[in-house]
DNA sequence: TATTTGTATTGAATTATAAAAAACTATTGA
DNA sequence: TCAATAGTTTTTTATAATTCAATACAAATA
């Protein structure tokens, strides 16, 4: 009916384990001590003290803490499963919305949603709140969530932003220092990308993860905290919808290759206008692929 | 303990209103129709038919529902006073953060903020939560939320996204179609900083909205929900810091007038590479500007 | 006087619950 | 017969209550 008290728990084994180190009617350090060591409240440690005392581990009496005994495997508390489950919910809810087609406009029940992510509602609440920054989810007017999702506007914008930012990430590849990863990590995805070009015909299917790699790679130049939020989105949503368009897959991979081979090309060459326009026309293609692969699916 | 039932009240009050525009003895139309009309679901609207019935307003039997009498003053239930002060409340945190200066690291209470902001708790969690997207705030590991605040990073990422974003929309308006609305927004901004140039002496303090309504017009012809987003954050902060410092502030803003009165003659040239280096020129000062307004504040 | 402990206050995570919505079933009347 | 309506049940959401934890402050100790 409360909080879990796990914090306590996991503390009290911490401080007992604590105690097994130390000779017997030695000292224990002072609370505060005590607290930095668990990383927690003074309260939780008094409330550790007290059951150590209580066992008979220690004698506690103000400021006197000595050992009485040597702890045993019976002292310990069970801590309860920990439900790590609300990990990478981000990921897990994106990827539950591209991998069933979640369509446009559908209401969300958190209750549903936190019983299928096995999360608690309210977490999940707040999670959708965050959402709603990117334009993906909204609140209704009689309570509750709305899915708002992926329809050809939501993908026309998004992929013109990602426009906007990933060209401004090659125009700072290009002036990028020589001692920058980021060479290196080129010319280590050139190779690949030759290799994989010439079994194209059966392993086609390895492209998408190369895509992201790729995109990766380029857009780890710019070091800004708004990029980084932003390309975790955009690229989730490409690799998916990558992998939908089954239509002439082959084909677009092989392009693909060839078009992330111009640019590192001009790259390496520090030919920015070449660079720039390699990527636009790779951006280009990349929209239309979203785009009709949205089309084959339902909306528009 | 539960949630409350203004929706009702106010449901209530609708339909009762309703019923006054009514003859004596005529029929209420179907629970579904009511709902449609008040916005609020079956549930509600039964809620209420019984209400009138227990005032003896109608006459409540399956599908047969007839006005028995006149409704009064008295039968109207009162509304608890609607606190619409959840309205703007992103503005008001970002306007409390840089007014008062808030320093980074600081530690959020959502209690307290609150009670100061008057917002129910679990709503300013929600807009906390929000706010994390964009790295202005995070979740403490010992629960709670800290303010991350406007470091330097913090600033000059801020503002190197800014760029990005601001330089793709010049770009955007040098093609944009000869009767696009900007052009007659850009001639009317012109003649405003015209005029205000020739009174800076004086009416120097008068820059700070001029600047805010240049970049959103600038702004404004890119159509995407995303840029959209990040722009009110960044004209917030923006135009506080441009109040902030003090140091030679009239000859800052006369400078600004005519870096902006420069981007105006280039894009009305259509001369896009002139645009842009004017652009990134007047980007260069603000984000100098915007560093120094830190600096002389507090931390770095 | 600087730590350390004792105590009180405040805050946050989580749950319980009333209000509201939605789903389902039965009835009515053309 | 079937579409619309009402009755009933189930589910979900918003919100306060509850308990755990953190923090602030006062008293005591060394």
């Amino acid at each position: 009916m409360a909080r879990s008290d796990t914090r306590y728990r996991e503390a009290f084994n911490d401080i007992l384990a604590y105690c097994g180190t130390l000779e017997i009617d030695s000292a224990l350090p002072s609370e505060n001590a005590l607290c930095q060591q668990a990383g927690v409240s003074r309260t939780v440690i008094r409330r550790c003290l007290g059951k150590l005392e209580e066992l008979g581990v220690i004698r506690w009496e103000g400021r006197e803490k000595r050992i009485l005994r040597r702890p045993c495997e019976e002292d310990s508390i069970a801590i309860p499963p920990a439900n790590g489950s609300s990990e990478d919910l981000e990921k897990r809810f994106l990827d539950w919305i591209l991998r069933f087609d979640v369509p446009a406009n559908t209401p969300l029940s958190v209750a549903e949603l936190s019983r299928s992510f096995n999360v608690p509602q309210h977490e999940l609440k707040e999670f959708l709140a965050s959402l709603s920054r990117f334009g993906l989810v909204a609140r209704r007017k009689q309570g509750g969530w709305m899915l708002l999702g992926f329809t050809r506007a939501f993908a026309i914008e998004l992929s013109d932003f990602r426009s906007v930012l990933e060209l401004n990430a090659i125009a700072n590849v290009v002036d990028a220092p020589i001692d920058h990863p980021v060479w290196a990590q080129l010319a280590d995805l050139r190779g690949k990308h030759m290799s994989l070009k010439e079994r194209i015909d059966t392993d086609f299917h390895a492209f998408s993860k190369l895509d992201e790699a790729f995109h990766e790679v380029i857009n780890s130049v710019v070091r800004n905290r708004f990029v980084v939020e932003f390309q975790k989105v955009i690229s989730l949503v490409f690799h998916y919808h990558y992998m939908w368009d089954k239509t002439h897959e082959m084909d677009r991979n092989a392009a693909a290759i060839d078009e992330h081979l111009t640019i590192i090309d001009a790259l390496e060459a520090r030919d920015k206008d070449a660079a720039m326009e390699a990527a636009r026309r790779h951006l280009r293609t990349s929209k239309s692929t979203l785009l009709s692969s949205l089309r084959h699916h339902d909306l528009g």
